[in-house]
DNA sequence: CACCACTCCGTTTTT
DNA sequence: CGGAGTGGTG
């Protein structure tokens, strides 16, 4: 008999979480918060501002008042946590799924772009939003005002007129700030402002074609969202309707239209709890004020104010200097950071005399550090910017340290990568003009002229791609072959984004192959992004996760042999909100950090500075801060041998000065 | 009109 | 070092 088919006793798999309690395990709140941890987790309704100091456990707040929600039996699915980036939301995310278990799943939470998205692709109609809209990423802005430009007649570019980098810039402040064009250009623009006219019309051509095109930028997932809540009554109504508990994180890195977005989801229960530390204000390149921190509580009369100053995280010694980074600040809520932890070791300050002894001193300290059983994935190496990182890359390659970097150029804005998306959101939507100028532009024989014709051809023939068949001349084989491939992808019965992608993939692999000599490296990248593809049951999802949550890695990237320990090489702004035991903190050179693109205004340099500070603060226990001298900096044709103006400030007890030489040096430096 | 080879300019941070 | 603009060629 075969046991396969006899009458086994059944045993039945429950849906997951259909058992899970719905009130999970009493947590004894009292005893694993303190006072105000614990008055601000309390809260239930009403308008709460919680300031928060670097490491005093501001998520942590956050995530217990999830879980004080959902245990005084409010419903999960009425909860909304927003923040600003990625890796804030990834963060709270996941612990509020370790603290209370399956029914987190029903919280909502993300960052306001990704937050944003979902709810246009449910109530954007209303608003002449069709759900297929297709995302923008910088690059896709940059290229359709490159295309505006040329059509609003703007062909001549006079000596001056701004590059389209910094007119997508200008755009999105104006968006972010809340403000017209003109007083952009006049405040932070002023040599610009000539093109006043210029810029105008470009801007309306820009706004149009969005609106025509079903395309939505990254500002425009804000606007909308906020345009939806102000117009659209029901969708105002249901939205509000059900998240009754709005939690924002990282609120001093908001900007005025994500503050208006908050007032009109909160604004008819008013329970918002708004979590930030003015100190750690970094992004007000794109519009961001910690003002807004200031000025919630006018916003929401009757706000309960919390302010938590005890330190978990850091030494005294980490947190001394951090202090005193932070003390010469110009404009700051009042707020002193303490800790019960032990003294520790004093941050080094390690002067080497260029830019490779300081990579090598990182990388022979590391080693080090990892003898010594620290592991890798405890250690953090920060800079301002992402090139300030170059260096060290290939020394840490040289020494098969694995690495993992944030920040900088993503795997997602490789030229490749782009290529072969824009031909899957032809197929996702056909409006897509960015796509289309990019995807023909490829086609031997295309020039701009041409794109920009069929474009047009495209649009009378609703989109049909008979017309890509009609031309003759050089490039008439390679539009058919681009007409099938598009065809064949759209067509494909029960369609699976990674089936797509391949039938795309198979078209363009020749031109690739063409364009590239380093092909075969790039072909690896996009089976990578099959394998993402995977994971996806259509495209449309598929596609704004890659332009909302891109793989968090940068291109270059080292495989470790043995399982995830990694060293994390990141950007300071990247790395907010985490921790290590080891810090290093690159370039504290005048010029470098303060990058001399901040010294021209106050505000900047004050940014600069507090950048700073977070870098410093997310070290536990050891930190080093290393400044080359004697480097010659490219950008100014000078000498750079100034350490960083913010050590100025520095007492000299508070650190210990190291300096590097080589092995066999006859001279040393003076520290 | 497309494309290649050349020169010159400017160089952050994120969704 | 890459991107943008220029000028020549096919």
């Amino acid at each position: 008999m075969n046991p396969v088919n006899s009458d086994a006793n059944v045993y039945v798999l429950k849906p997951p979480n259909a058992d899970a309690p719905v009130r999970p395990l009493a947590r004894d709140y009292a005893q694993e918060l303190n006072p105000q941890q614990l008055a601000a987790v309390e809260v239930v309704d009403g308008p709460a501002l919680v300031i928060a100091g670097a490491g005093s456990g501001k998520t942590r707040v956050l995530v217990y008042r999830v879980a004080r929600l959902i245990d005084s039996g409010i419903d999960p699915a009425s909860i909304l946590l927003l923040t600003f980036t990625r890796k804030a939301a990834q963060e709270m995310l996941g612990r509020v799924g370790l603290l209370i278990g399956p029914h987190s799943d029903r919280v909502m939470g993300g960052t306001f772009h990704s937050v944003a998205n979902q709810l246009l692709r449910r109530y954007g109609r209303a608003i002449g939003l069709e759900p297929g809209f297709t995302i923008l990423d910088r690059g896709d802005s940059e290229d359709l005002v490159n295309l505006l430009r040329v059509q609003v007649g703007l062909g001549e570019t006079g000596r001056r007129f701004p590059r389209k980098r910094t007119i997508v810039e200008i755009f999105s402040k104006a968006s972010n700030t809340l403000r017209p064009l003109d007083d952009v250009l006049l405040n932070e623009y002023a040599h610009f402002v000539d093109y006043r006219v210029e810029l105008e019309a470009l801007q309306k051509a820009y706004e149009a074609t969005k609106r025509q095109r079903q395309l939505v930028d990254y500002d425009d997932l804000l606007l909308r969202l906020r345009e939806l809540l102000a117009v659209d009554d029901p969708a105002r109504r249901m939205i509000s309707g059900t998240w009754r508990y709005i939690l924002v994180d990282e609120y001093q890195d908001t900007n005025r239209l994500q503050a208006e977005v908050v007032r009109h989801l909160a604004a008819t229960h008013e329970n918002v709890m708004v979590v930030g530390d003015d100190s750690q204000s970094i992004y007000s390149f794109r519009g961001a004020t910690f003002r807004n921190i200031m000025e919630f509580p006018d916003q929401f009369p009757g706000t309960r104010i919390f302010k938590l100053e005890e330190n978990y995280r850091s030494t005294q010694s980490v947190l001394a200097l951090a202090n005193a980074i932070i003390e010469g600040a110009t404009d700051k809520y009042s707020k002193t950071l303490f800790t019960h932890q032990q003294q520790g070791e004093r941050p080094i300050l390690v002067q080497t005399v260029g830019e490779n002894p300081q990579s090598r001193f990182v990388v022979q300290k590391i080693l080090e550090l990892r003898e010594e059983g620290v592991p890798l994935e405890n250690m953090a190496v920060l800079f301002r910017s992402s090139f300030h990182a170059f260096d060290l890359e290939v020394e840490l390659v040289k020494q098969g340290i694995p690495f993992l970097k944030r920040g900088g150029f993503k795997f997602i804005e490789t030229a490749h990568v782009k290529d072969l998306v824009a031909h899957a959101r032809i197929v996702h939507n056909p409006l897509d003009n960015v796509s289309w100028n990019r995807v023909l532009q490829l086609v031997d024989g295309v020039g701009q002229k041409r794109a920009k014709d069929l474009i047009a051809q495209l649009v009378e023939a609703e989109a049909s791609y008979e017309v890509l068949r009609q031309g003759g001349g050089r490039s008439a084989l390679g539009l058919c072959h681009l007409a099938e491939a598009l065809e064949s992808a759209s067509q494909v019965e029960d369609a699976s984004p990674p089936d797509q992608l391949q039938r795309l993939l198979n078209y363009y692999y020749p031109i690739l192959k063409e364009q590239y000599d380093d092909y075969p490296k790039r072909i690896r990248d996009l089976e990578h992004l099959m394998v993402m593809a995977e994971r996806y049951a259509n495209l449309e999802e598929f596609l704004a996760d890659l332009t909302l949550e891109p793989p968090e890695t940068s291109v270059t990237e080292v495989d470790a042999p043995g399982r995830d320990e990694r060293l994390v090489l990141s950007t300071i702004h990247s790395a907010k909100g985490l921790e290590w035991h080891c810090v290093f903190v690159l370039w504290l050179v005048d010029g470098r950090f303060p990058s001399t693109y901040a010294f021209q205004d106050e505000d900047g340099l004050e940014e600069e500075r507090r950048l700073l500070y977070v870098a410093v603060t997310r070290a536990k226990r050891l930190l080093y801060l290393t400044f080359p001298v004697q480097v010659y900096d490219k950008i100014t044709g000078t000498i750079l041998s100034k350490p960083s103006r913010f050590l100025d400030d520095v007492d000299a007890s508070l650190v210990e000065p190291l300096s590097v030489v080589e092995d066999g040096d006859a001279w040393r430096w003076q520290s």
